[in-house]
DNA sequence: GCATGTGAAGTTGTATGCAATGTCTTGACG
DNA sequence: CGTCAAGACATTGCATACAACTTCACATGC
């Protein structure tokens, strides 16, 4: 970070939930958003604000605020007076935010890479162990997503502009919710995890132009194993 | 638009703001938002939920929904428990934006000018003629920052992925509360407007290509104008 | 004089109650 | 039998009250 906000004492709300690993986030926004992350309310549910309040055993008051926090980041959908309901993707508008995401990650990683400290490259290089694991035991796709988003938060956090940082996670989050790593094949998988190695590698090295050339082959390679032919420019 | 919401009776709330031209938008958010446009609110004060409930004349509910947006497009910073300021945004923060812009906003023009009808040629030229007859009066610097951003809005939206137009929409926000066109010199001013005007008869004409490129000059010409040399790559 | 602890004031976070709006069922009428 | 209207139900929007936390001032001890 840059400007603001260095003390941990007085860290936002919103970065408790878009910093690394969000380990089980207590707040009612983090659970909900857990909720939608993994499945557990479908695409096109209902949010009803009572229900939601039961479960997680708060009022109604901070569900209202975590979801038009949702809403704000466009994970879900609000109808006045209607109500919420979680965005559905459709194939198109995954396909659109992967063309988006070609276009700028590369980008702010050449920008993130040289003002990386130790510590950030060691958990790019945790994260990325953890994701191999994770293929490995043939395990949870959803936790996998969530550790990827935060590999690739570490690297757009730091690409040294708040603003754009902002800008670049209103892209990526919506790929919590999308589960395409449902969506990969056996080989794909792990050619993902190749390009996270090679990624901690040429951050290790501070090599910009490299790991920015990763990243693009990276988000191109997930553009197709997602399941989307590239879209016509 | 491709999936849900394409009827105009559950139009989300956020729409009615981000919509072409605000006629002054009476919500809770949409008071704020102007206020901090104006610059009625300076960059880093501190917007106490009592003080903007009663100057609005509504509870601090609403208020802190409006806060809560806000925080999410990234226009107020939230401390927990201590409040929201607004943003400051450094020249650095700036440049930046123009970056992304210069990267991104040329590439949704030319995906949203075969998306264009008619209604919508219309309405950006009736915004074109609106913005010169500001600059041609010397008037009101942030009442053209709204027609921009409604001008600008209308490609963003129109360019054919709702998840685009989202992130492209994150990265444009800021520009309202940046009062850049304050910056301005008269030239670049008048500049900026025959853009604009050149961005309708390309519309007109439909011709995506020619839009893109005038939409890439017209951004890199605002980098210049708003004070900053072109940030090294 | 400086650091530290304690108290009060102010501000935000949450819960709850009520009004307004939307939706669905049920019944009557053509 | 189909259509429409009216009312009951469910849900959200807003206001208010209280609890928790932070901050600032002031006094106290070193």
């Amino acid at each position: 970070m840059s400007t603001v906000n260095s003390t941990p004492s007085d860290a936002p709300s919103r970065d408790a939930a878009a910093r690394a690993v969000p380990d089980r986030d207590v707040s009612a926004y983090g659970q909900v958003r857990a909720m939608i992350a993994s499945g557990e309310l479908a695409a096109g549910a209902w949010l009803r604000e009572t229900t939601l309040a039961d479960r997680i055993g708060v009022s109604r008051t901070p569900i209202r605020e975590a979801l038009n926090r949702l809403a704000a980041e466009g994970l879900v959908d609000l109808s006045r007076n209607k109500g919420a309901q979680v965005v559905d993707f459709s194939t198109e508008d995954v396909a659109g935010l992967y063309d988006v995401r070609s276009g700028f990650e590369p980008h702010a990683v050449r920008l993130s890479v040289p003002h990386l400290t130790d510590d950030d490259v060691a958990e790019l290089a945790s994260l990325s162990v953890r994701m191999e694991a994770v293929v490995a035991n043939g395990g949870d796709m959803d936790g996998l997503s969530a550790l990827n988003a935060a590999f690739h938060g570490i690297f757009i956090e730091r690409c040294g502009n708040r603003h754009v940082a902002t800008a670049l996670q209103a892209v990526m989050r919506p790929a919590v919710v999308a589960h395409t790593f449902r969506k990969y094949s056996e080989a794909a998988l792990r050619r993902s995890m190749q390009h996270h190695a090679e990624l901690v590698a040429a951050a290790d090295a501070r090599d910009g132009e490299w790991a920015e050339a990763v990243m693009r082959t990276h988000i191109l390679a997930a553009r197709n194993a997602a399941g989307d032919a590239p879209s016509p420019r």
